[in-house]
DNA sequence: TATGAATGAGACTTCATTCAT
DNA sequence: TATGAATGAAGTCTCATTCAT
């Protein structure tokens, strides 16, 4: 199924699946066209189809590049501190991911909104797993009262949806702020803000 | 720009805007084709496109729809009560609307995520407005030190976003919960949890 | 799966069949372009795709065509006579089918050529029916003496593939003699030779 | 027109021609694809293509070798015995031709009916020779009252009609006997039959 | 001699939209 | 108001062929 990669072609894979995701965001796996796709990648059509055999090959590439990415994110999580510093290094990572990541953060988002019907599958073992881990992390918090007792799944659902609002939405929060999260002071203030409201929201 | 609308003119219309959420919310508007709306609808191509001129006027129909039910949704909240009374109200209400319109939630949230092109202006005035009155009311709260100080807007897109990912994400919260809204236990569980959690996040 | 079809719509239809039956004998499924029949039939490539869903579903049209005129024109085969009369008739009716359709003939003979993916089964089925009763018959003959003792189907095959070679290959034949079955001597010079070969080479 | 060939490259010419014949038999010249004759031969296409400058060219060369190994199977053919000798003889060579070069068999099948483009030219040549002296024998015999007065060109096409029939109809042939040539049995009673026949039919 | 990489031409097919009734 | 029929534009994908090494 693999096929041996020499340095060519993982550098002109990674390039269409760079060119991939910032195309996928901004037009969703329909509207998106190869042609779009094989310009910004800066290759002529035939021949991004010679490194992925069609459209969908180079959606799933994107789609599974970015989950990757993003179950990385939240791997990192260093979940041996105290609930404060684990909350805020959590919410801090998504946010990071949200600003460095938002057309792949919007080709994810675009995938669920139609039903995940190529990431269903990874989502409800990969993700799964990180989730159930989270939940107990978090359960035993409540356990030691170091925690108000919260439903676990709701508040990780909490900070997902609301890291991924400012990637996803910003053309919403653009027209009614003006700003995005490449603005360095209105990145920190949101981070801020959410970062106060969940601790005070969860911490005893 | 309004014609005189018979009653059967009314009620096609309507015929065709509801199928048009329902399959745009799936597919996106690229995605979605006039034959599916068309068949949906329960009437033949042209006679739809009798009604709507192209595929673009009823996807505009749609949204405006949507957007003038989201505004109205956000209007109704009551600012009389206390704090306490006055967030776990338009906590509620957003809940109720993201479970009783979650496809044109979703229609919705694919033209933010595309960039808003066909909403943008509505955004930035009808719910600019909206916005900078509940701004108004929050900064009272906060003078008056019914509330911390946190940044209003802010506030206002946390509880957006989780109340709006239960109906964009649902696919992923169905594969790793199992529960979307339509469950009445996971819907109020969520709900409870969402306020509980932004109620002891702000109130002092 | 059939739907109503007006008069407009069988006349379309036909016109495409005739079309594609002129363009598959001459260029083979994958040679043949739907321009080309479209062109031929008069009418848009779209439009033509309005009627039959793609390039494949022309072809099996085509295939199911002819083959059920050629079971027809297998199926008015008097078998009450002599055995001289039987053959005579036969033989007569196979020799007309290949002049009157040359051109569906060939794109049969392609068909069993690529290994008849499509005919397969029909043919299993229909005319594996209609050849077992001729071969019925034909032992019948063989035990009344009143012809030789020859296997049946050999003899079906060899006056189908006389028969046939007139049709397919005509190119190879008007190459050799200058002629086709079109020129009405030579048709009946052919008729008559391989008639009396036949009848010489079973009768009694 | 002939480089001189050293010994690697009459090797894989071979190899080419000898894929290419089992790939056009199946797919007929448009249906092949170099990949596939590639792949056959173990070979990379641009590899073949230093051998054969495109696909025509393996075409080209894939019927000649067949029309000369056809052509030989023909003059190989003893005319020195009897006429029923003789006649079997060659109803026997060709045959053996059948079984042994059904692939082959078919392409040329495919190529006269597509109306021998490429073939034409030699078959009005060289095949026509061997047409001509075959019809010169056949009009002795029968002026020396040998077998009954038929036209001979029709007697020959019967004997190519028939025995080619067994190559290129084989999948229809097959599915409504079980059997083809390469079953020994059925090959001898196929063999017998039009043997039987023939000779009863135009012997005295 | 051999092969990864690249491409232009062309085919199929979909679909929004219009026509005619 | 309603709909079968028709079409142009556009997009996906294949494939013979060439390039560069």
């Amino acid at each position: 199924m693999e096929k041996k990669r020499s340095r060519i072609q993982i550098i002109n894979q990674q390039k269409v699946l760079e060119a991939g995701t910032e195309i996928f965001a901004k037009y969703g796996f329909r509207g998106a066209t190869i042609d779009q796709i094989a310009e910004v990648a800066g290759m002529s059509k035939p021949n991004l189809l010679y490194y992925f055999k069609n459209k969908k090959e180079i959606y799933i590439g994107v789609l599974e590049q970015t989950l990757n990415k993003w179950l990385q994110c939240l791997m990192e999580w260093e979940v041996t501190g105290t609930p404060e510093e684990t909350i805020t290094n959590y919410i801090e990572k998504k946010f990071e991911f949200s600003r460095d990541h938002t057309a792949g953060s919007r080709v994810f988002a675009n995938e669920i909104l139609e039903g995940a019907p190529i990431l269903k599958t990874l989502l409800g073992e990969d993700l799964k797993r990180l989730v159930d881990e989270d939940t107990r992390v978090i359960k035993g918090w409540i356990k030691d009262k170091k925690i108000r007792p919260i439903d676990p799944v709701h508040l990780i659902f909490m900070i997902w949806a609301v890291t991924q609002h400012y990637a996803d939405f910003s053309a919403q929060i653009e027209t009614l702020t003006g700003k995005t999260l490449a603005d360095e002071v209105f990145y920190k203030q949101a981070k801020k803000t959410v970062t106060q409201i969940i601790l005070n929201g969860v911490l005893i």
